[in-house]
DNA sequence: AATCCTTCTCTACACTTGTAGAATATAAGT
DNA sequence: ACTTATATTCTACAAGTGTAGAGAAGGATT
């Protein structure tokens, strides 16, 4: 199984997730505008984070003329699967019933359990 | 629903585990213990970070002569279910088969897959 | 070309986190 | 009472994080 991937302090955490959100390879303004609403920042601190994701291996920087285009190296997937295993394994001490009844706790409705179910259902198979 | 409850960093986090793995009130020597394996540190180390906690609202210190024990003030549950929430509405995006796919891929085998649906269904009833 | 705007890089700084030695206080042994 | 062992608090410091201004470099405008 792979290597846990480290988890990203948040602000870096939501940069990564704007670009996710986006075809890559993605400009510092498409990132801007989704993180608009949700977390507004000064347009320096973005290009600060955007560097430290560079440094952490997260994404690549291509320049093109003096502007420069964001590609995310670690995938969306990759990235909540080993976060969810870590939670699973460092938080729940792999114990399925305490994961359970985390995931029961955590505010979901009756009926995105019952949804939730299904979704697993055909993984399990 | 409750108030998020904030994500402690690592090692305030794995300190919080030994002591919910315990019967409170707590003694420091107990959590020695438990970490001394899987995270040993200096003792001042652990006494630093359970002052944190404490001064974090975690925990509530009780003096009794010249010892401190350790009593947990926010539970076990309420911290995985939020964390859980956390997880599945910060980085999920509230999307369920977002959430179903990182559970899957989070290196479950097929039979603990079955059994979390399991587990669920008490739930989801 | 001179000036201005845009985009990025450098530098900075306060706060947090991981870690632990120095200092202090208190109980225990002799 | 004096010495010793032990438990906690203070102080410290490097590295990481959140944030952004100052500076540099390249295009656009007049």
């Amino acid at each position: 199984m792979k290597d846990p991937i480290r988890r990203l302090p948040d602000a870096e955490q939501e940069v990564m997730q704007a670009i996710w959100a986006c075809k890559p390879p993605v400009a510092r303004t498409d990132i801007e505008k989704i993180l608009f609403s949700s977390h507004p920042m000064a347009m320096t601190t973005l290009l600060t984070l955007l560097t430290r994701l560079s440094d952490k291996g997260f994404i690549s920087i291509e320049k093109v003329g003096r502007r420069s285009l964001y590609t995310p190296l670690v995938s969306q997937e990759d990235y909540l699967a080993s976060q969810s295993r870590t939670f699973f394994e460092k938080l729940c001490g792999r114990n399925l019933s305490t994961f359970a009844a985390a995931l029961c706790d955590s505010g979901l409705t009756k009926e995105e359990i019952v949804e939730l179910r299904s979704l697993l259902e055909r993984d399990a198979l």
